[in-house]
DNA sequence: CTAGGTGCAAATAATTTGCAGAGGC
DNA sequence: GCCTCTGCAAATTATTTGCACCTAG
């Protein structure tokens, strides 16, 4: 399922003219197999376990060597110091900061990175990194301090969110279809629909397979958290086509109907595939996002026929 | 415009016990004197200016005390140090920080906190604070380094944006209760809608009077970049009532679009004014959230009449 | 007169740096 | 053998504390 193994990734890394080391190797490895936001400290510690002779400077340039290669993110929880986190496979996320028993949760939303974006507009401002940290009192620590429930990573939860929006969109995509087929009256624009709508359903299959496969490897799964928020996946992307559909009688207006809906997933599947950093969320967010770009052609290319037009409506 | 001074206000955040004290005195007004955001640093330079003889360590005391009295808010932009900011008169707000030049600039945006709501509620989770950064380059810096405009306090633009935002929404208010009194049959119900049209006249005619003082006041503030973000507010939190009262025909229908408008707009005005601290933003959005409040309940009032029931319909 | 407030210097805490030695290529 | 990595200790930076003195109420 991985194009390569970690190690050889991470020795990818490398900067030109740098050696190898076992201490480095040791620390990166020590640090890749804690899950949490480690404290140099913590780190020192837990490599000392390993082997006494590793200094904590040793520790600290390794850090900053993982954070330039990408491996390590520098996070501030404002406690006076700084922790690290994952980078490597490991989305970008935001974080909820629980200030009584100081544990921090990820979560990501595209909801939230879009309105980012849409601020950075206006102020005519590069976001090259976006903070986002929510401090407070977790669940358990305001209902009267439970330990806490062993949590996925977020690689698994970001796999898992992925496939639900990746399935919601596929099946109101197939309901999409299927109407738009059932209430044609031109043939060929009936034979688009009902082929969009058979490779939907295949689609949907795959992914449905793959989410039951995940949740056989990690039965928790379906008790963790929601990790990633994006509120137009809720019922599916293409759920406003279908209610579009409803009141409207051409071919030619469902046709429409479909390209927007279709550019509006490919859009966000690429959009935020090509964001994340290599993990199965990112795969399935990109493949989804082809799958989409060719249902996308198909169905320009017969609004094109249809209309003799050249190009396919204007929009964004 | 303001019920008290700054200095009588902040005499007054002094903790019980305390004494009055000069070096204090000096530190607080050098502070409030300075815009942006300073480290501890910065501000011992600054007031080493008027008095050689002030430590550091009454500074950092200093800070501690204007921290707790609610004068200044620590800000840390991962620089491993803290900056300090307005907390006075000054609304909670989130940052844009330019790596290049250093400088940070603020933004606030009612959307981002909405979002903000929403995944801490799916997650059970209590904010106390939230810290948005967005860390890159300034438009200044990205096109070849400018040395800056001068800027305006946020809470010059934080009442700027709120002036617009309540504008907008009083002139969609306004179009709204004049459409429907023209489309209006029942003799009540019209009289209503004149009457809280002509309402959303005045009040438009006291805004934009307000505006148009600041704007004498400073005449840099419409070049200003934009402070406040909150979609919605585009073109007012009526415009969708204008649209949705095209294909509506009952006098209690339209009562009923009426009220969800203004049911939206109270919420909105009511909860950002609730969050900031005091300022004429502030006030600008509770003094609207108060009057939306009559309009909905003059609205309830006159659907009960018409429709006999004893509750104003369901919905959020 | 007495509880705070203040300056000074020393303490702490996190992280960085200088330098000499160790080790991979 | 060269060049990078490493350990150790010392340096640096930001902030806090101890303590003797000062001052407003």
């Amino acid at each position: 399922m991985q194009s390569q193994s970690p190690a050889a990734y991470i020795d990818s890394l490398r900067p030109a003219g740098s050696k190898r080391s076992s201490k480095r190797d040791l620390i990166v490895s020590v640090f890749l197999g804690q899950d949490g936001h480690l404290t140099a400290d913590d780190l020192v510690d837990l490599i000392r376990k390993q082997d006494q002779r590793i200094s904590r400077a040793t520790v600290y340039r390794t850090l900053t060597w993982m954070e330039q290669a990408g491996i390590a993110r520098k996070v501030d929880f404002g406690e006076g110091r700084f922790r690290f986190e994952h980078s490597y496979r490991h989305p970008r996320h935001f974080h909820l900061i629980c200030k009584a028993c100081n544990r921090s949760m990820e979560f990501l939303s595209s909801d939230i990175e879009q309105m980012i974006e849409e601020v950075a507009a206006a102020r005519g401002f590069t976001v090259k990194q976006a903070v986002v940290q929510l401090y407070g009192l977790c669940e358990d620590c305001a209902s009267g301090g439970r330990p806490a429930a062993p949590q996925a990573s977020s690689e698994s939860l970001f796999a898992r969110d992925a496939l639900r929006i990746a399935i919601a969109t596929e099946r109101s995509g197939r309901e999409f279809y299927t109407r738009a087929a059932s209430m044609t009256s031109n043939d060929r624009a009936r034979t688009i629909f009902e082929q969009l709508s058979t490779s939907e359903d295949d689609h949907l299959d795959r992914l449905e397979t793959r989410y039951q496969e995940l949740l056989a490897e990690m039965p928790d799964l379906e008790r963790q958290p929601q990790f990633l928020f994006f509120k137009g996946a809720a019922s599916g992307l293409f759920s406003a086509g279908v209610e579009a559909l409803k009141s409207v009688s051409s071919d030619k207006d469902a046709l429409m109907i479909g390209i927007k809906c279709e550019r509006g997933s490919h859009k966000f599947f690429k959009k935020y595939g090509e964001k994340f950093e290599d993990s199965e969320g990112k795969r399935i967010f990109l493949e989804f996002a082809e799958e989409e770009r060719e249902h996308l052609e198909l169905l320009i290319r017969e609004y094109r026929v249809l209309t003799g037009k050249d190009r396919a409506g204007a929009g964004s």
